[in-house]
DNA sequence: AGAGACTTTGCAACCCGGTTGCAGCTCTTT
DNA sequence: AAAGAGCTGCAACCGGGTTGCAAAGTCTCT
């Protein structure tokens, strides 16, 4: 468990009005070792509403705390940003989805090579999704 | 408007009976430059019902005439396949998606190195995106 | 401390794209 | 023509996401 001075900090730090929810949101998700969505946070701190937790989160990533990863599983996940702003796009993002245990990973995204694009786009933001199956399941199935 | 003799031909191909509500999806989807959705079929056949043109997608998809593409918009975007493949991976899929007008396109992929993921991962599906301006939107802004 | 203004929260309801069960129709095969 | 398989339209459903609103909480100023 975070220590919660140190999540008051961490708010404040990006801007945001610690609150006991947003508090009690921010505890929840450094539990995660991966991604999470809405429903895992509804999970795991119950008593929180579903509405609230939809709008801290709404919050989060509008300031730079959290980035949404859309995985095509349907739900919208969610994991903690550490960016490292190295390369000139705001927003480089690469992740991992697995189709058989449904999980999503984030892959480092250093050696990504930022592709050619045709000129004339101005590019904000780009999403790497790799699918398939992680080495655990793909463990799984060779058995 | 696609000559329906072709139409009977391409959907044999893929191993599709060419019926009435086929026929007619492939000839709507052809006309469309970019990607579109469920809801733009819906709008340019009319009088075909939405499950119907549902169906028709998802087996088109799964005999690999149309690719699936999450933009993230909300709402799933197909695009006639033009796979070369060229490369080992499956699916490769580069899309560009306008945060403006809202429209995704396909962008050529051969030029796209496949990036270097780690050890134990099975890969079968590569999706870039990438989010911004397309130069429309980017002229209109500037003026 | 108390009043007033603003922010946050929970609840309930809603929205919308996608999906399914089913009955009737069509097409193919014998 | 009859039987069976496949296809379609309809209506209803599902589930994740989103919103309006009133109550509760917080902050600021005196």
């Amino acid at each position: 468990m975070m220590d919660s001075r140190h999540c008051e900090e961490v708010l404040r730090h990006h801007g945001i009005r610690p609150t006991a929810v947003r508090m009690l949101v921010l505890d929840a998700m450094e539990r995660f070792s991966d991604t999470f969505s809405l429903a895992d946070l509804e999970e795991a701190t119950d008593a929180i509403d579903r509405s609230s937790i939809f709008r801290t989160l709404t919050l989060f990533t509008r300031r730079h705390l959290l980035h949404l990863i859309e995985d095509g599983s349907g739900s919208a996940k969610y994991c903690v940003c550490h960016n490292d702003h190295a390369c000139r796009i705001d927003e480089l993002h690469c992740h991992f989805h697995c189709e058989a245990c449904g999980r999503t990973l984030c892959l480092d995204h250093t050696q990504i090579p930022v592709i050619a694009y045709p000129a004339g786009y101005e590019v904000r933001q780009i999403d790497y999704l790799l699918k398939g199956l992680c080495p655990t399941c793909r463990e799984k199935q060779r058995r």
